[in-house]
DNA sequence: ATTACTGTAACTAGAATTGTTACACCATAC
DNA sequence: GTATGGTGTAACAATTCTAGTTACAGTAAT
């Protein structure tokens, strides 16, 4: 059970509120969204609480409570939603130190850091050009 | 232990063997590798053998063995040893699938797979503008 | 006050990665 | 041919992550 889902799971909450609100239905429960994620409402709950410290949802407490998007979707980019959901990243260092000694050992971390910073940075470039607008247009296109 | 240092791994073998080949050492063993790394010598022959199968090390079996580059340094790329040691996608889908009589549940899968292969391809495009040499060259400078 | 839902802790289950030991197999050199 | 040194790989432990689940205190509308 161990493939990331977070970025997806957050994606369709917000495509589902996104919705809704166009249907004029204001505020979604976390029960509700777990019903279309198809999973358990504490899952949707941490996931749109991520996204709630990010700014990009508003949350209603009490009775009547649920969820809003905090901005128009075509204002929402899944760079935003990742950077919300701060899931690993991609690629990781050695575990262990390397050997020092060796002059690859000594150097070979802040070259291959330099590389990440790069591919991570290409990554979120290109998830900056959708936005929930459009998952949402092209979800209800199929 | 779960961040992905399988990138990091293959690319440290690949350039050590690099300078090694450099200062006239034709082949290295697992050991040797693992020596730089610091890990253990399995660890090595499972990563090296992902880029003996996709052609980028050669390996010679019996006493006297070890492992050569199969290219120049300059002729490899990080894209090619992400390829090769296959890790996992960035990104997954739904563990469980979702409520298909929701319309944002229906269409998200497919309109998500095609973001995800927009931005697997922007990270590969970025892995592919650092070879080994460069990797070599920037760790040899610090 | 009641009510309905959020926020979060605590725990289980499953999977992936790394590390480790062990050993069969292989090709080279002598 | 045989000894030798290293590869290839299976099997297993330890660690860590994600997802899922239950439970319950906190909170704000009505």
């Amino acid at each position: 059970m161990a493939a990331n889902s977070r970025l997806t799971i957050a994606t369709h909450a917000l495509a589902w509120l996104a919705l809704a609100q166009r249907r004029g239905q204001e505020v979604l429960t976390s029960d509700q969204v777990a019903a279309s994620v198809n999973t358990n409402p504490v899952i949707i709950r941490r996931s749109l609480g991520d996204l709630r410290r990010a700014g990009l949802v508003t949350v209603r407490h009490g009775a009547g409570a649920g969820w809003s998007l905090a901005r128009p979707p075509e204002e929402i980019t899944l760079r935003q939603v990742y950077d919300a959901v701060a899931a690993e990243p991609p690629f990781g260092l050695h575990h262990t130190e390397p050997n020092l000694k060796c002059p690859v050992g000594r150097g070979i971390r802040p070259a291959l850091s330099a590389v990440y910073v790069r591919v991570e940075q290409a990554m979120q470039q290109e998830l900056a050009t959708t936005s929930i607008a459009d998952v949402l247009r092209e979800s209800l296109m199929r």
